[in-house]
RNA sequence: GUGCCUGUAGCUUAAUGGAUAAAGCACCGGCCUCCGGAGCCGAAGAGUGGAGGUUCGAAUCCUCUCAGGCACGCCA
């Protein structure tokens, strides 16, 4: 159990057997804004004193007497009404020898233990290529994934790929008219151009491989040849992209799969529950009655089913092979959110089923000017470029240095040329002195110490020293947030902060020194588990950890 | 016009309704005879766009307002 849970329910056993009443959940216990003020507080008193109609002091000092955990070594009632707790040396070194031993596993819960959870992103539309607008996708679900997983979640990373849409058969029949022109058989061009250079080299490639054969084909059968071609270019293209940008999924889900009368048969069970209704000769989703502006079509007057439809049957189909619950993570641009959820609830699914991360645009900048994109204009910079520029570890941890909901502003000038200014270096270099400092005590022959049981730890008392302790006991509540929030973004900053605490401890204590050999290893030992730590967390964010730089 | 997101130090950003709003960059002042100075320590710098309200307590919740972004198709 995590130990914050832990003061919580030590809380309100004393709430208890005093005769108090407040509920489990109302009783705060945080960390506190200053490092001085201890490792956790409480706000119970205040929350008590107008209940108890007595002063919040006197509250504090009465828990603060009944307050036992070997965990804490000191109870602080304080005058405005807070508690302060205070680690015990015995816990901060029980969490340093777990983090020593089990690195991965001293960080992790069993919170989810059991449970299956899908996790889609990126789902690009796969008639173009990846931006770094709906790239932002990328790290956010591949941490959450990792978080996820991190909490004992079997977890399983997928990508559904839209083959169905009018995109694609814009797309198709963009590249049928480059084709055609190429083979010296020129058609009229469609009414609607697909932009983008890619779209006639699409065309190129297709003859390269196929020679004229489209000629011999009626109009029809050679779009579809060519939609077929140009959707599983642009996906194998998209997996290269993935893949360099260290992000794999398990499955890649084709709409087009549930179009067996499984989309039919989603609809006609919404229809079931008389939430479908038909107008205009196309079946709508009454979604006012659920308190929406307007109805949505499912099924359009010429017989095909909308992208809502596709994607609630979709989601119906992700829950029925047995996941727990999905998150999907989304840009701005999506709007459907809530026809979807209702969809659900209607076809008696849990809302909860379905958790939802929205990420907000990005906007790049190059010499202090914002480079202005427009994908409809075929105007945008690709994933690949920004990784060509930058290289994954630094757009990764850019990407997830902001919260999702917050706009990105990207600035290429300082991700790229290892600009300093750059935090990731910060990170990064932490790591880069941990290898550095172990090299340096292999060559003047210090046996760098493996296990806690070769070194006395009560030789670390410097503050740094046990800042860094502390920090490796709260590490496991960090996470443990950024996951049940959802929230990728904070494990950049738990790296920060740890990175923070090493750099500290290196400048104010000096590791190897050949005339205090015992508190050189136990020294060596704390740079190894912070070495450890960090090289766990790089990969909760998918960067990597360079032995030099 | 309607809906959603966002306005925090000169800049980029933190802050599960709680303590004197926290960091980095830039600026200023210190720190390498010693494990990588891509670092550390310190100083200065904001009361959270604005106005009300709820609360013992608000950057956070509510109302109004100003500014920016996105979405508002029988597109996906």
């Amino acid at each position: 159990m995590l130990i914050r849970s832990k003061i919580v329910k030590t809380l309100h056993g004393i709430t208890e057997k005093k005769g108090w009443e407040i509920p489990l959940e109302n009783i705060v216990v945080e960390q506190p804004p200053k490092i001085e003020m201890g490792d956790f507080a409480t706000t119970l008193p205040l929350a008590l004193a107008r209940v108890l109609k007595r002063k919040p002091f006197d509250i504090a000092k009465e828990i603060a007497q009944e307050f036992s955990m070997e965990e804490i070594s000191t109870v602080q009632p304080l005058p405005n009404g807070y508690i302060n707790f205070f680690f015990s040396t015995a816990f901060l070194f029980t969490c340093f020898q777990s983090l020593l031993e089990e690195p991965k596993q001293y960080i992790s819960s069993q919170e989810g233990a059991g449970k299956k959870v899908l996790v889609e992103f990126v789902s690009a539309n796969p008639t173009g290529p990846l931006t770094v607008a709906n790239g932002r996708s990328a790290p956010i679900g591949d941490t959450i994934a990792n978080l996820l997983e991190l909490q004992g979640y079997q977890c399983d990373r997928e990508f559904f790929i839209n083959d169905m849409g009018a995109k694609a058969q814009k797309l198709a029949a963009s590249v049928f008219y480059y084709a055609m022109a190429e083979l010296q058989h020129p058609v009229p061009p469609p009414d609607e151009m697909y932009p983008g250079d890619y779209v006639q080299t699409l065309a190129c490639d297709y003859i390269q491989k196929e020679g004229d054969s489209l000629l011999a084909l009626p109009r029809e059968k050679a779009i579809e040849l060519l939609k077929q071609f140009s959707l599983s270019t642009m996906i194998s293209r998209m997996k290269e992209d993935l893949d360099d940008f260290h992000i794999h999924f398990q499955s890649w889900f084709p709409e087009s799969s549930l179009h067996n009368g499984y989309i039919q048969d989603t609809f006609n069970r919404l229809k079931n529950q008389g939430v479908v209704e038909e107008k205009e000769g196309a079946y709508w989703f009454l979604t006012t009655k659920f308190g929406d502006e307007k109805d949505r079509v499912l099924i359009r007057s010429n017989g095909l089913a909308t992208y809502l439809l596709g994607d609630i049957a979709y989601h119906r189909n992700k829950l029925e092979r047995g996941y727990d619950f999905c998150v999907d993570v989304w840009g701005a641009d999506q709007s459907h959110v809530n026809p979807l959820k209702w969809a659900l609830h209607t076809l008696g699914f849990c809302e909860d089923q379905l958790k939802t991360v929205t990420f907000q645009l990005v906007h790049l900048f190059r010499n202090n000017q914002e480079v202005k994109m427009s994908k409809s204009g075929g105007n945008y910079i690709t994933l690949r470029e920004l990784l060509n520029e930058v290289g994954p570890d630094v757009s990764r941890f850019v990407y997830l240095s902001r919260s999702n909901e917050q706009h990105l502003n990207f600035d290429l000038d300082i991700a790229k040329n290892r600009d300093p200014k750059s935090p990731v270096f910060y990170a990064q270099y932490a790591y880069t002195r941990c290898k550095g400092i172990c090299r340096e005590a292999e060559a003047v022959n210090i046996d760098i110490p493996q296990k806690w049981e070769d070194v006395d730890l009560s030789l670390l008392k410097d503050p740094a020293e046990l800042q860094v302790l502390r920090r490796f006991a709260i590490m496991p509540e960090l996470l443990e947030r950024a996951c049940s929030s959802l929230a990728p973004h904070l494990v950049t900053q738990d790296i920060q902060i740890l990175a923070n605490d090493f750099h500290s401890f290196y400048e104010n204590c000096r590791v190897i020194d050949i005339d205090q050999i015992e508190r050189t290893k136990a020294r060596l030992l704390l740079v190894i588990s912070i070495e450890k730590l960090l090289s766990v967390l790089f990969s909760l964010i998918g960067i990597h950890a360079p032995e030099r730089m």
